[in-house]
DNA sequence: CGTGTTGTTGGACGTTTGCGCAATATCGTC
DNA sequence: GACGATATTGCGCAAACGTCCAACAACACG
């Protein structure tokens, strides 16, 4: 198996424990044994745990991040794009991913490769939707006098609404922060009450159950 | 000592090294060192370390809540009340206390007794903020459609703001914070921008430093 | 065929974890 | 002053942790 090949297996393992077990207590062995091979293997490619781990919440934070892009980029419409963004960003089958966001959050004071890792991703789902932002605003289709302020604040109640239905599971219902972040959205970019929701983009609507 | 105070005296050490190294990373000899006694006491008063950890994120979680609550009563205006919630949620010296929200979410998934008590204590949070949404509609001084999904949303809002200080450092400062949750908030109640701003509310203005 | 490079093994090392338990110390009550 | 309950100790236990390393296997290249 090439060093590569045998690097992302490493990853995709980690990954698989870390949907069980979470990123914070995904241990060596448990990555060897779903592997199936040896605890030193994964030292022989990675300096450290900390690497490990950061290689893996990258992959899955990055995956998702070009997922939306490019469902985003799909989209007829300036304004559109955004409410692909919100849509894909609470899809019920990502909630062991934003298990891993907790996870990486609340370990980025205690891992440096993690912190800077999540901190990385951070900035670029912000980049991703502050510039969907800007494409609406010089298009007409939106106002919005801090494009870069604005999208840090939606980005940051989608974390906030998400955290909750994750973490505390009956608190709030997926629907609703979907709903309530999109609501959001139509007032930081001047739009009428309803310019975001449903209608005309039924291509994510599957995500949204429940 | 008797029982009661052991049980405290065992939570402040908890908290004094949770601290430190963070609620996740907190063991049951570092507890029994901070307080100088052996770590046999420690399960003599809590049937594990679940739920000494869940006692110590409780009674800060707590103690934040009946300080801002109390703060807020003191205020000689309903708008004032909302304004000194927001001040008080991203004081500098809270940032260890935050930190032990983002241990708390994140262990959520694998401390019943952690989850159980974060849980209870963003409700709270909630209900603390509604409760001020809700009295500031009854006097008029602001409008609100549905105070249940705004101070769900603000509180999000000002999680997910915080969460990028504290974990992330320097990805945003702190005094933007405040100032982008304000503003949705004024948005949200349908006041004006800047009647939620620093004007008349000094008195907790010294948490707002850097 | 020999030889060096590299992937891989399996386990040792030292530490740390949560928890339990017998022994000891302390103290209120008769 | 003796006694019973309870607070507290100190350590043992088994398991798990990250890291490291000597040894074996596989293969490319001379």
């Amino acid at each position: 198996m090439s060093p590569e090949r045998r690097r992302e297996a490493i990853v995709d393992a980690t990954l698989a424990v870390a949907r069980r077990k979470g990123l914070a207590s995904t241990t060596v062995r448990d990555v060897a044994a779903e592997m199936g091979t040896s605890s030193g293997l994964i030292h022989h490619y990675f300096p450290s745990m900390d690497h490990v781990l950061a290689a893996a919440f990258e992959t899955v934070a990055r995956d998702d991040l070009e997922q939306s892009a490019t469902a985003m980029s799909t989209a007829r419409d300036p304004l559109r794009a955004i409410a692909v963004f919100f849509r894909t960003y609470a899809r019920a089958e990502k909630d062991w991913a934003f298990q891993l966001w907790l996870d990486a959050w609340s370990e980025a004071s205690r891992r440096p490769a993690v912190r800077t890792t999540s901190r990385r991703l951070n900035l670029a789902w912000q980049a991703l939707l502050q510039q969907a932002i800007e494409v609406a605003v010089a298009t007409g289709r939106a106002t919005c006098p801090d494009p870069r302020a604005a999208a840090w604040r939606l980005l940051s109640l989608l974390d906030g609404l998400a955290l909750q239905v994750v973490a505390h599971g009956t608190t709030l219902r997926r629907g609703q922060v979907v709903r309530w972040a999109t609501a959001s959205a139509e007032a930081e970019l001047g739009l009428a009450p309803g310019a975001l929701s449903t209608r005309g983009v039924a291509e994510t609507a599957a995500g949204d159950r429940a």
